[in-house]
DNA sequence: GTCTATAGTCGGATAGAC
DNA sequence: GTCTATCCGACTATAGAC
């Protein structure tokens, strides 16, 4: 490939990645229908008709905007998912392994939850669209949540000497991811309520500390 | 006071209401931003006018929305929240009773955040400003949020035997809290993942036991 | 207290130059 | 691939009749 033809295609990319870059952050803080194209254009530094160019309109931009966080958020959390989905195969899971697997589960989910710095505009994205489900809806479901709640269903099933999808399990699996969730979803009350200023250093610990004391508690009760 | 003032009060006055109950529906579906005037108008069967002839504007009948929900939820709460406070201050609250109280606290919530019917738009709006706080947010934080939190705290310390200021406490008070509110924020999804079409009768009493069950084991274990 | 009419602004999308 | 210019519809808020 000559190498012009390559730079203005890199141009192109970056152009592209600007506005992705900036949906995030726009549709997050004001949802679909309160941002407008000038202000996403304007973030990111583009001209407003490179919107329809690249993503054919506004509901196209916010659907690859979706796409990006599942991209993203895979990368974090499909090391740990392969991990169990092969120890869950094997049928030799034990007890003592499950609830490690689980500890782990709790500590990649309170990192990329209340943890990872940037994600704001992305847990909005995806609690609006939980709310109210939109053009990218399906994106975040199949991308993200069902195998979220897939996966500690099985860990869940293989301690409890459950099925996966009895549910108890199922309910009881939404129960822990909740009380990650609610460090994001009502993450600046939080704050409020703790006094504290942001879920850095010590605090992210102490959180993970109890949540996991908690899981811990919770199957250990169930014997 | 004259019939005749009283009854153009009157109307006055449920044209007011009306456009309250369209603003919690409008705006908790597509949020300040996203809501037109005349859609709220329109569903509210009032002139476009009356929103500034009542409200001075659109943000005015939005914090008239958040500040109806906190009644509306107030009346559902308080009851057993001044049983709480009034079983703190008495300084005789013993693990069993105030256990008991815990059960309760966990059962009223479920009831307002999983099993009200037509709580659907409260909950959005109050998501919606937890995750961005705008006109609203104060209104909800010092309404419901804190004294919620505080409650939960109290019960937990005298409990463990613990300050119910202290980090911990917190924490815990929020992870038991996000046990039950992920069955709002993620409710389209939580359903989907159980095969469930709503959360009513034998569905919202199994969640009930589950998150008592759980609350039961977490205070237990440390003892 | 409610209505119509309208002013003034901002929205998404497109056409066509470069 | 990016830009300017522009169309046209929808928006909030107000003025003034009834």
């Amino acid at each position: 490939m000559p190498v012009a033809t390559k730079q203005i295609n890199d141009r192109g990319e970056e152009t592209r990645q600007r506005l992705i870059d900036a949906a995030l952050e726009i549709f997050g803080e004001y949802g679909f229908q309160g941002a407008s194209t000038r202000m996403l254009a304007d973030k990111a530094e583009a001209n407003l008709a490179t919107i329809p160019y690249y993503f054919k309109n506004k509901a196209g931009l916010y659907c690859a905007a979706a796409q990006y966080i599942v991209d993203r958020i895979q990368k974090l959390t499909n090391p740990l998912f392969e991990k169990i989905d092969e120890a869950v195969k094997s049928e030799q899971l034990g007890r003592q392994e499950a609830l490690q697997l689980l500890h782990q589960y709790v500590d990649v989910f309170v990192g990329v939850l209340v943890g990872l710095k940037g994600a704001d505009s992305w847990a909005s994205f995806m609690m609006r669209e939980q709310m109210h489900p939109g053009a990218a809806y399906e994106i975040l479901y199949q991308g993200l949540m069902r195998r979220t709640n897939e996966t500690c269903a099985h860990l869940l099933a293989a301690i409890l000497h459950e099925p996966a999808d009895s549910a108890p399990i199922r309910i009881r699996a939404n129960t822990i991811f909740g009380q990650i969730l609610i460090f994001r979803t009502s993450r600046i009350g939080v704050l409020r309520l703790c006094g504290w200023k942001d879920f850095s250093g010590e605090h992210l610990e102490m959180i993970q500390t109890v949540i996991r004391e908690n899981v811990d508690r919770i199957v250990n009760g169930g014997i």
